[in-house]
DNA sequence: GTTCCGCATGAATCGATAG
DNA sequence: ACTATCGATTCATGCGGAA
């Protein structure tokens, strides 16, 4: 059976006591730059970067070189501007010998609405995907989604062109040959995720939603690997890896949702035992 | 009458000869980094932002205090990372003067097709604005779309003279419905923008589509305003902003397409003038 | 007139092979 | 070793012709 820690202190003390190339995949939403001060006291947007070095540091040494880090963040609005404290992350991040592999966008389909004199709803998240080696796990085929309506009519009746590759019509040497796509009902998805954001009772301020950690669970794991999260806030990402049959470990320094993460395993593992009885009768 | 004047010059060379505070709005897809090779010649991601400088030197010069800056860009993979070109771009404009103001997200939904180990299809670029002064002119009720669902849907299959009509206001029957329309349920738009490449004939690799520069347009500026584009490659911000009635200026260093952007320039012009005989026999 | 269907095409990237 | 070129892979869209 796969394991579920959870532990209530700071993510640097919890870390420490990892080995190195210990985790498959790292997934998490630190609090972000001067928000949620309420909970987490709020880093200041120029402190940011320092706070956050150790952190990524200590994630470098315990990640295997097969494994990614999923870091979800965006830049608050200070004095009417963009802060820039995420790019500077990223160019001190490769420092520290990071590759930064791709930016996925999360495009939250109901974001918080409001209004202002200068700029519009920010509707989107940035999905900043690292690496130790250029060469790392990912299970495409995992995530694959339905393909749009075209292809139904378009793999009915194949041309002659469609059947062969049909190159060199422009200089950019891409042909195609759609006889492939014969019996092909999915296709892979691009770097653009579109998902609701969860407004329910979550009691956290910054819950994302489970299909997110899932897609990357999905992506970059297999059944059995460690997917940890050090910032586990409402617990989704152990919560949701626990369900998927991942070994996952999650780190929250503030007890109150310490007791919530645990308090929603508990419910979610008893809830499975539940379902598994009944499918038992059947 | 307002003007299009195209230059087949070094846009750094026209600026030049252009007074301080002129301009109200610039919107542009410089050259990425060495993309379009065969056309441009390619500018070295490590070289991209020392070759960039000058031009936003002098950007932040001709723009007027309430005037906006709208960069269309978007890093290449170069072995196997996100480069920080981009990044490192914004850094330094910062330290010209410039005020990040936002990104806008353009989800391309017909993205470039292709498959590899590490990565999904790119189906994002940015949209970086830029702005000189914290206050600037933002029309923000000239882009409010339908509550919910896009508008999207009903203006696909419209023609280029409906469209015509609609930005023009003359009360047609088409303007009428869709502002009747868009009273009843109004909504602000957030910073992500939908929108599919276009990929019918315009002979240039690199051609956005006319929502685009259309969009933000509406945002920036009013009737009689200037807009310039640096790098007019097709020239659709020229032209787009020629049918809105707004003064517009673009430069192009390449004499074919500058020959392109003039036969589009003249073509939409007389079109213009053929409804407006036909309007009036009616 | 309207809907349906066929078709070209696009800011790409990786890995292997050749100079 | 290091750089340059080449072949392989892939999917949504708008247009134009057909039904």
């Amino acid at each position: 059976m796969e394991f579920c820690e959870i532990y209530n202190e700071d993510c640097l003390q919890t870390m420490s006591k990892m080995p190195d190339n210990y985790v498959d995949l790292v997934i998490t939403s630190p609090p972000y730059a001067d928000q949620r001060k309420s909970t987490y006291g709020g880093i200041s947007p120029n402190k940011y970067v320092e706070w956050f070095l150790p952190i990524s540091k200590e994630l470098l040494r315990i990640l295997k070189p097969t494994g990614t880090f999923i870091l979800n963040i965006k830049e608050k609005v200070v004095e009417g501007e963009r802060s820039t404290y995420v790019m500077e992350l990223i160019l001190e991040m490769r420092k520290q010998g990071w590759f930064w592999t791709e930016e996925f966008i999360w495009h939250k389909k109901n974001c918080f609405p409001g209004k202002w004199p200068n700029r519009f709803r920010d509707a989107w998240e940035r999905l900043l995907q690292f690496n130790k080696d250029k060469h790392f796990n990912m299970y495409q085929d995992e995530v694959m989604v339905e393909m749009g309506d075209w292809a139904k009519s378009r793999l009915r009746n194949l041309s002659d062109t469609d059947k062969i590759r049909d190159n060199s019509k422009n200089g950019s040497g891409f042909g195609k040959n759609i006889s492939n796509w014969i019996d092909r009902k999915k296709a892979y998805p691009t770097n653009v995720l579109h998902l609701a954001t969860e407004c329910n009772n979550k009691n956290h301020s910054a819950a994302f939603p489970e299909d997110l950690p899932e897609w990357f669970i999905k992506l970059f794991t297999k059944e059995g690997d460690l997917v940890l999260d050090p910032f586990a806030g409402s617990g989704t990402t152990n919560i949701v890896a626990n369900r998927m049959h991942r070994n996952t470990i999650g780190i929250e320094i503030l007890p109150e949702y310490f007791e919530m993460i645990n308090d929603s395993i508990n419910k979610e593992n008893s809830k499975h035992e539940y379902s598994g009885y009944i499918a038992a009768l059947c």
